[in-house]
DNA sequence: GCGATATCTTGACTTTCATCAAGCGGACCT
DNA sequence: AGGTCCGCTTGATGAAAGTCAAGATATCGC
């Protein structure tokens, strides 16, 4: 997302300041309430990031799949981490350090709009969560989820779920009990779940059931 | 926020092309999907922001007070907003030409680093709406609500409830007849509403109240 | 003062979801 | 094969919050 929307020269200089690196399942990337010395970038895997509250609870905040970045604005201000990040599967992750991004916004103020855009992207999607959160059910908050996944326009589909059930649990704010119990309820909108795959039957069927009043 | 962060050189740039404007209570700013054109900073009153979802119902995204300012991003990326923005109050607010922000950043980079990072803290709040949407009870996020408008340290204190219930209510994701339910809750926690006015007979009770398991 | 309207509270009922607990099935190990 | 751990599902129960409806309490205009 940051790096497509740069141009190459400024890319590269980034790219020679970068460092690669492999995490297994479950590893932790940085804590919460540790300052930001890097902007991310996943090569692969999923990575999570969440939220312990005062009470020891978890929250996952979000999940960030292959090509796409996180930290940038923290890193920009050298503050403290809001968030935890955990490696979901196996990753292979890139990191820039934030010296080298504030040095290129300071030279050319172009890329200082194009990071406030990204940044803004993640915003937003915070924003329609949020809604999403409010003024949904769990099952269409599942529905939605998988909606979002499917690749297909109209008719049936098979949808790969990304990473494991708990963690879908923890994206869309339940348990995973729920997740289940949504699950099933789906059945009536056509979904069905085998082991990671769910089959939509009718891609129309379920964009209608999500949009559904209550 | 974004004025006090600017140099007097820049911000006497910005106010030079400003427009002032004066809103009643339930006067419209902009309504969601209009195409951004200006920043806006309070200067008195409330303004919130709503989205209102394709079933019609109205989620109360953010309330802003005098001083704060909101629609920096959108108008920088000229793209449609996201929300609308009504006034809850009577207000006054200045509206500053996106055009005269983009020219200033071109200028100047270190303005870009700026936003940014009022665009964060804005980002951060959201996060930890989130997080407390999902784990706290409703009448705990009444007892946040309350200390964050609360400005005294310890022992007795009495607030003014900036706004009307409805709106509290929709700041904190719940119907009015729920933060009715918290309030009458908090009694147990030494809060007495009076008319829109709340008495916290010891804020250290409350703050342990909000941080309490469940 | 007296209605009329808007705002807030209360009550009864329902839905949704978290919780606790138990059970199933697969993967992995020795 | 037999355990054992883990991820997932299912069932029963309770708490929280939404809904619908009715009442109480302003606030305003006349």
């Amino acid at each position: 997302m940051l790096m497509k929307a740069l141009p190459d020269q400024h890319r590269d200089t980034l790219l020679s300041r970068a460092i690669w690196k492999h995490y297994d399942r479950g590893e932790t990337l940085f804590l919460q309430d540790e300052e930001a010395t890097a902007i991310h970038i996943v090569l692969d895997g999923w990575i999570k990031l969440y939220r312990v509250t005062p009470s020891g609870n978890e929250a996952v905040v979000s999940v960030f799949a292959r090509g796409e970045s996180f930290g940038e604005a923290v890193a920009l201000r050298n503050a403290p981490y809001p968030v935890s990040a955990e490696a979901a599967t196996p990753c292979d992750v890139m990191h820039i350090p934030s010296n080298a991004l504030v040095d290129l916004i300071r030279h050319d103020s172009e890329v200082g709009l194009t990071i406030l855009s990204s940044t803004f992207n993640h915003l937003h999607s915070l924003v329609s969560q949020l809604e999403q959160l409010k003024a949904q059910t769990g099952a269409q908050r599942v529905g939605f989820f998988l909606l979002a996944l499917a690749d297909c326009e109209t008719g049936q589909c098979t949808v790969k779920l990304p990473y494991d059930k708990v963690l879908i649990a923890g994206r869309l704010g339940m348990k995973p009990e729920s997740l289940s119990r949504s699950f099933a309820r789906l059945k009536d909108a056509g979904v069905k779940i085998e082991k990671d795959m769910a089959r939509i039957s009718d891609i129309q069927a379920l964009r209608d059931y999500v949009e559904e009043e209550q």
